[in-house]
DNA sequence: AGAGGGTACTTGCTGCATCAAGTGATGATT
DNA sequence: AATCATCACTTGATGCAGCAAGTACCCTCT
C-alpha cells in the first residue's frame, strides 16, 4: 500500500481527528458570522459588512477609501460592495465621490453621520467580540489562532491568482 | 486608572494584537466560506449547506435523520434547512417521510442517487479542503484550530441558550 | 485625433436566506 | 372529550448576494 491515509481509491480522506478539527471550523464559520450578525443587527440595525465599511473607513486618512480598496480589506467583491454602499448612503452614513484626478475611482467617505453611528455601535459590538472570542481564549491561544487564519487565507489567495 | 486597556469611557477596547487576530478570523470565516463554495458549486453543483446534509445522512444510521437534528448537525436554521432539502428533494438526492410514531417528525432520506452524488463530489471537495486547511497547518496546529472553533462555538451556545 | 484596450465601478437578473406567520400533529388540562 | 398549549416543521414575503453584462473613464498607439 502507498500510503496509509489511502484507499484503494486513490482519495486521500481525513483521518477522525482531522475531520473533527474540520467540523469545527465549519462550525465557527457559520456560527461566529451568524452571532456576530445577529448583534450588530439587533442593537444597531447595521450589517458585520456594514460595519466592517464604516470601521474600515474611520480608520482611513480623510475617513476615505477607493471602493476597490474597500473591497479588500472588507473581504467584499466589488458588486456586492458597490450595494452595500449604496444603503449606506441612502441612510446618510456614507457618501461616495468620484476621484478628481482619476474619475475611474469613486471614494467612499464616511459622513459625520457615519462617524457617530459607528460610535455608537462599537462599544456593543467589540464587547460582544470580547464575549465570544477574545475572553474565551488566551493571549497565545489567540494569536495562534490569528496565525493559524493568516496561513489557510494566504492558500486561499495564492490559489485565486496562481 | 482602574484599568489599563480602558479609555475614560469605560469601554474595553481590543489591543493591537487583538486587533489583528481578530481581523484574520473574520476574514477566514468570509473568505474559507467562499472558497469551500465555490469549489463545491463549480465542480458538483453543490452549496456547502448541501454537501453538508449529503454527508450527514450518509453517516447516520438507514442514511436517515429528523430535521429538527439535522439542522443541529448542518448548523442550519429549520426554516433554511426545510428549504434545503426541498431543493436536494426536487433533484432526486433526498426524500421526506413523516415519522410513523410521531408524525410532527420528519426524516429526511438520502436515496441511491443521494449516495452516487455525494461519492462523486466528495473527492474533489476533501482535495481542496486538505489543500487548504489541513495540509498548510501541522498537526497539532490544525488540533489547537480545532479547540479554539470548539471554545468560541459552545460559548456561542451558552450565550444563545442562557 | 480616433480606435482599441484596459480599469473601476454599477446594475439587471436570478436565486437564496431570513423572519414571521401558518399548518398539522401531539400531549396536557380541566 | 374538548380546549389549550406546544412542538416540528413549512411557507409567504422581502431583502440580500452573486454572476454576467453594461457604462464611464483613462491611456495608449498609430
Amino acid at each position: 500500500m502507498a500510503d496509509a491515509d489511502e484507499k484503494s481509491d486513490g482519495v486521500k480522506w481525513l483521518t477522525p481527528d482531522e475531520l473533527d478539527s474540520w467540523l469545527s471550523v465549519v462550525k465557527l464559520m457559520t456560527r461566529l458570522t451568524w452571532s456576530i450578525d445577529q448583534q450588530l443587527q439587533r442593537d444597531s440595525n447595521l450589517a458585520m459588512v456594514e460595519y466592517q465599511v464604516l470601521a474600515m473607513l474611520v480608520k482611513s486618512p480623510q475617513r476615505m477609501l477607493r471602493m476597490s480598496s474597500l473591497a479588500v480589506v472588507t473581504n467584499a467583491s466589488l458588486p456586492h460592495l458597490s450595494r452595500v454602499v449604496t444603503r449606506l448612503e441612502n441612510r446618510g452614513l456614507v457618501r461616495r465621490e468620484p476621484d478628481p484626478h482619476d474619475r475611474r475611482f469613486t471614494n467612499a467617505i464616511l459622513t459625520e453621520s457615519g462617524v457617530l453611528t459607528l460610535e455608537e455601535a462599537a462599544p456593543a459590538h467589540v464587547a460582544h467580540v470580547r464575549s465570544l472570542v477574545i475572553d474565551v481564549l488566551s493571549p497565545e491561544q489567540l494569536r495562534r489562532l490569528g496565525v493559524a487564519a493568516e496561513r489557510i487565507v494566504s492558500r486561499i489567495d495564492s490559489w485565486s491568482i496562481g
